[in-house]
DNA sequence: TCGATTTGTCCGATATTTCGGACATCGATC
DNA sequence: GATCGATGTCCGAAATATCGGACAAATCGA
């Protein structure tokens, strides 16, 4: 990434991906002088640099309590990225049609390195929000959708792949790897996987891979709904699963 | 917007916002050595900055033949952007729900300066994508919902605001401002409106105002259909955007 | 096979951007 | 009403990022 050396001149450019990815992080407006702050910018060129990037429309100055935050440029560049990649662009389709026919949270999620993330995300029809973060990093064994994307990995892959402290739950809770590993296999013989109060207590989660046309887990489509979903309903949501993500993965 | 002066040094956030402009102008892929070329920046230079980019995932390399496109950090701040604005965030919602229902494609407008803009877009079921140019400017008056953005201003104003050269479709037909007006103060009349053969001959345009407390048109919602379509089926359709905009206008 | 064109890297110089700090406002708190 | 902190602007100096051009490698075409 963009490392910035404390106290050193650095480049406007690097600056403002630092700034961005700050933002991104915080996920809400904030104030010049506390971006300036916690990225280790003086604070003359971010007053410098916010106002360039306010022109360009990549920030806008929020509630005129002196807080900026993304502007519409990112929508505009975020879309052609989207409309940009083939199974992106297939998946957006699918994420909100099983959003919109079930009800519920459903998501479309890849590796990062050796982290999971949200790629899309189509919140459902309940009133309070179960989740939503896009593009934020997430240690592996704390999902489901981690459980298949890991699935073409032997035992000792996967334990080069993921940093030991991943397998510790934000509660402090470690998970067993032999479990995990076992977790793995299973779901590869399923062709789904289900977790249920892992990162969050009340909430289960119900994936299905996408592979590619070597059988390798490239992404996964999945639901997140509260943990006391009657398990018919839950076996129809696997069930849409499965066949979104069969199209995804003959469709390339 | 970010002038950079043909000939003379300037800075690289400069570079990198034109070079992002053109890139969303093209909408498509893009050789260094074209961006170079076309945005008038060193070629040194842009290899230099796109080096930067493609390693902070604002860029991505493509197909391996030296072409660059947006990268999925776009992506992750745009939607960082659509949380955050309430009325889109809502608006998304609505968007969705109507493209899903009826099969056809929805979308979301608002003006930007004197242009109008597509902010959110719904493909429909139908296998020809009819339109999907989020974030690009538009003339106000090639379009339905630019009927209903000015609706507020007197025909002295809407002469000040509107460029005489926007009414001038592009296949060379001129708009005539008489009925342009007519348009407007019909479609507030009716809380909607309808437009065909437009931009594109064979389709057909309907949409309806998203109204401020104030009762000032800030936005609208939108089907994009083929002309063709039977009017029952408009009609339906044509309630259901007046609903959802009325939801909109609402929530506040 | 051999030029012609394009693509990507590298390097030194200098025009310029970043940076620190000073300063003026503004609001809150006591 | 005085003190403190936070916000935003401005300026000169110097550290350095941008730029032009040279060069190698790859690609193309005939």
């Amino acid at each position: 990434m963009a490392d910035v050396k404390t106290g050193a001149r650095a480049r406007g450019i690097d600056r403002v991906i630092a700034l961005m990815e700050h933002l991104h992080r915080l996920r809400t407006p904030t104030r010049i002088a506390d971006i300036a702050r916690d990225t280790g910018t003086p604070r003359s060129t971010v007053y410098e640099l916010v106002n360039t990037l306010v022109e360009a429309r990549w920030l806008e100055l929020r509630d005129g309590d002196g807080t900026v935050y993304f502007g519409p440029a990112m929508h505009y560049y975020g879309s052609d990225y989207l409309d940009s990649v083939d199974l992106i662009r297939k998946a957006r389709g699918e994420v909100t049609h099983l959003s919109e026919s079930v009800g519920e949270t459903a998501q479309f999620c890849m590796l990062d390195g050796d982290k999971y993330l949200v790629v899309l995300n189509e919140p459902g029809r309940r009133m309070f929000r179960l989740s939503s973060e896009i593009g934020i990093k997430v240690p592996i064994p704390w999902t489901a959708s981690g459980r298949l994307l890991v699935d073409h990995m032997t035992p000792q892959e996967i334990r080069a792949f993921i940093p030991a402290e991943d397998f510790t739950l934000p509660d402090g809770r470690k998970i067993v790897e032999a479990e995990f590993l076992h977790d793995i296999a299973q779901a590869r013989e399923a062709g789904f996987v289900r977790t249920t109060a892992l990162v969050d207590r009340f909430t289960t989660c119900m994936a299905a891979p996408v592979r590619d046309p070597a059988g390798r887990c490239i992404a996964t489509i999945c639901f997140v709904v509260p943990a006391d979903t009657e398990a018919d309903q839950q076996a129809m949501m696997i069930d849409a699963l499965k066949a979104s993500a069969a199209r995804l993965s003959g469709a390339r």
